[in-house]
DNA sequence: GCCGTTTTCGGCCCGACTGTTTTCAGTCG
């Protein structure tokens, strides 16, 4: 069981904690506990139980459940917690507006088990006739179950950004002279997005007006004096706060989070006989407000340093602050090239010298051209001779292109017995190696670590590319101990890549602090198969601010010759 | 269920909006 299968069976646990009105702060561990292991970058079903209990938020219990999935896949309280409740009433409490509450009294008094219960029950008038529910919300929720069938889930980085750029310009429009900014998961560049926040700041009171009647606008879900939320053509929800222009500070903070740094600096706050809300920081003795205009004065008055969004997931992010310990993050302008692309010879969708000048326009000094090696001959794949030929071609453009070196590498294949796809000799003959797998998926979770493993070993390799296969939204990554392949990586001098397609991102955030943490360098690559895809190394550039990324870190922030020379075929 | 420069017991983050209510519970973020 890996820790994405122990993160379900806690929130099964913590959600139909909720639907029977247990103790709100035992929901609030197994959920908390939840979200430790879905982003523990270490394999949890590794650690013994003393191991478990050292991770804050885990303790006697949580430590015994996590044991007891590890080794048997399942717990008896959890079990038992099934056998109660029909684990189908689950899919109800994501539908919007309903809760657990609600959902334990549909189940109660109506036996409502299914999503296909409820809109029966809905439709034929037996909801309205419970206590509390009436007929506009019977009526919203045949909304939320029509709504359910047509956007379901979250949202790729740039799709959030581009639907949040649009309505925050239509909203400066109309408030000229207030700040408005994205916030939320937006603001901390979190690589999903489920919804869109927003924070307006020292507008007037119509802006809430002008927001609900964007042109976009499926259905208003909430619409007050400073809180609205829509649900966006799309199925984006958007939600704007207002507050006044001396509180943009504390509520860029608030509702920035995440929720877990937020409650601990909010219990930081209460430490130190202060509250803090969206509106200030104030003293409790006298509730005299001590900050608010801005993020800074807030961290501040609680003795932290100014923390980057990015970091602010309650992974150390806090002490660090507090030691003056806080990393200078990586930037867009630290980034000197880019060490995947694609052209004709393959998959890509442009030539060597289109490539060559789109990634100078993008600023960069030089560009590595790593085409398809033959075993994908869907791409069409090179094989030996066509590698060297490509090889030499890219080197003559080298040469007739002033202001961007190319360096001639190859994406090489890594078969599924763990071996490359070209020979010694060919891989020899260029001047990076790309390592990438891109079949057999199903191998299991040994095989697959073996397979990478072998390639980390081959003495020609320095990248290993999108390490873990997943494609966000669509496929899981391949079972495989990423604890294994960063030690590997280590110990061979290999960089691991955060590969830039939106729909990759991988290594993810937390993997990529691992492999830092164990002195592994990264690389952030655009995996470009067309001259317009430079600009998506911005993501990369987020997912390496969350992994704590310093310039040093990132082994394309070095000069051509540096990073020539840093590569594992030119080391003494 | 977790946790401890106040505590091993008694706390645990905070506020806005809605619908169904005659003062508030439920939901959401």
């Amino acid at each position: 069981m890996d820790n994405r299968a122990i993160a379900r069976i806690l929130r099964e646990i913590a959600d139909l904690l909720e639907i029977k009105d247990a103790n709100p702060f035992k929901i609030r561990a197994y959920r908390n506990g939840a979200d430790i292991a879905a982003n523990h970058p270490h394999e949890l079903n590794t650690l013994d139980e003393a191991g478990l209990r050292e991770i804050p938020g885990i303790g006697k219990d949580l430590a015994t459940r996590i044991r007891e999935v590890a080794e048997s896949g399942d717990a008896a309280f959890h079990r038992e917690l099934v056998a109660e409740f029909p684990p189908t009433i689950l899919d109800l409490l994501h539908l919007q507006g309903v809760g657990p509450k609600t959902v334990a009294m549909l189940y109660r008094e109506l036996a409502v088990r299914t999503i296909d219960d409820l809109e029966a029950a809905a439709k034929d008038g037996r909801v309205r006739s419970l206590r509390g529910m009436g007929p506009k919300k019977e009526a919203l929720i045949l909304k939320a179950l029509e709504e359910r069938k047509r956007f379901a889930g979250r949202h790729l980085l740039p799709d959030a950004h581009d639907a949040a750029a649009a309505l925050v310009g239509y909203l400066r429009e109309r408030a000229p002279d207030a700040v408005v900014e994205p916030v939320g998961s937006l603001r901390r560049g979190c690589d999903t997005c489920g919804d869109l926040d927003l924070l307006a700041s020292g507008a007037p009171p119509g802006l809430m007006d002008q927001f609900v009647e964007y042109q976009q606008v499926e259905r208003v879900l909430g619409h007050g004096d400073t809180k609205s939320s829509i649900l966006l053509e799309g199925g984006f929800q958007a939600d704007l706060r207002l507050v006044a222009a001396d509180s943009r500070g504390a509520a860029l903070q608030y509702f920035t989070g995440s929720k877990g740094h937020n409650i601990a600096l909010r219990d930081r706050a209460i430490g130190r006989g202060f509250k803090l809300n969206e509106y200030g920081l104030f003293r409790t003795t006298d509730d005299v407000r001590v900050a608010g205009e801005r993020e800074e004065e807030i961290y501040g008055a609680l003795d932290l340093d100014w923390i980057p969004p990015e970091l602010r997931e309650l992974r150390g992010e806090i002490e660090a602050a507090e030691a003056h310990a806080l990393p200078r993050l990586i930037e867009r302008a630290d980034l000197r090239g880019d060490l995947h692309s694609h052209t004709t010879a393959t998959d890509g969708r442009d030539d060597i010298r289109a490539m060559a000048d789109a990634a100078r326009a993008a600023g960069l000094e030089y560009l590595a051209i790593t085409d398809h090696s033959q075993s994908l001959a869907m791409a069409n794949g090179l094989d030996e001779r066509r590698a060297a030929d490509h090889a030499s071609r890219i080197r003559a453009v080298d040469a007739e292109r002033p202001g961007i070196r190319l360096l001639a590498g190859i994406e090489c294949d890594i078969k599924p017995d763990g071996t490359l796809d070209l020979s010694n000799g060919c891989l020899a003959e260029l001047d990076l190696v790309v390592a990438s797998v891109h079949s057999a998926f199903n191998q299991d979770r040994r095989q697959m670590t073996d397979r990478l493993l072998r390639a980390i070993e081959h003495s020609h390799v320095d990248i290993l590319g999108h390490p873990t296969g997943r494609l966000i939204l669509r496929r899981e990554p391949y079972p495989v101990d990423v604890d294994a392949v960063v030690d590997a990586a280590a110990r061979h001098g290999v960089a691991l890549e955060i590969n830039c397609q939106v729909d990759r991102l991988d290594l993810n955030d937390a993997h990529a602090k691992l492999a830092r943490d164990r002195g592994v360098r990264l690389v952030i690559s655009t995996d470009a198969h067309s001259r317009h895809a430079f600009g998506r190394l911005r993501w990369g550039i987020l997912v390496a601010r969350r992994a704590w990324l310093r310039p040093a870190d990132v082994l394309n922030t070095l000069p051509f010759d540096e990073l020539r020379a840093s590569l594992r075929r030119n080391r003494p």
